[in-house]
DNA sequence: GAGAATTTGTACGTATGTATG
DNA sequence: ACATACATACGTACAAATTCT
């Protein structure tokens, strides 16, 4: 849960290639927790709101699924990529 | 418990600003209760969410504490900055 | 003790304005 | 023009603790 200031690739990329690496190697099952918009933004020193692009680019990709007021899942493997 | 639409200073700073004057004054003794979220947003006519972040930011600044279920209070004196 | 109301806490969804590269 | 980023604001929903009836 770190950021690179001085990569080409924008911090919200960052951030969530290492969730989505946690997803795919297993660290995070499918069901488990994903950390909250809020919890990024101040675990990474970023604003909620590039926090949650993280979270909305998990979800586009398949890796998340999200629901209001509940906070945000790893998706079944079913719904990843690639499966 | 008013707000200037107009004025660049955002509602919940202008709306903690008086909360805080008034703590400084004495109108609000420490130990006292403060507005809940929900009174200051039916008050001010702004959301809970915006009137959450008028206490949020008085307690980041050591002038009130809050617990669930109980509401939120003006803290002790040697909690406010510069004591 | 039971149940409702109150209050703070947490969380996602959405939108606007501003600023920077 | 565009992507990125931050600040602010509103809406909605659920959870947890306390207080009141």
């Amino acid at each position: 849960v770190d950021v690179d200031r001085g990569s080409p690739i924008a911090p919200y990329r960052q951030l969530a290639g290492q969730l989505r690496e946690r997803i795919l190697s297993g660290d995070l099952a499918p069901g488990s927790r994903l950390p909250s918009a809020d919890a990024i933004a101040q675990e990474a020193g970023i604003a909620r709101y590039t926090a949650r692009k993280v979270l909305l680019l998990l979800r586009e990709e398949g890796y998340a699924l999200s629901s209001r007021g509940m906070g945000t899942y790893v998706a079944p493997r079913d719904r990843w990529p690639q499966a």
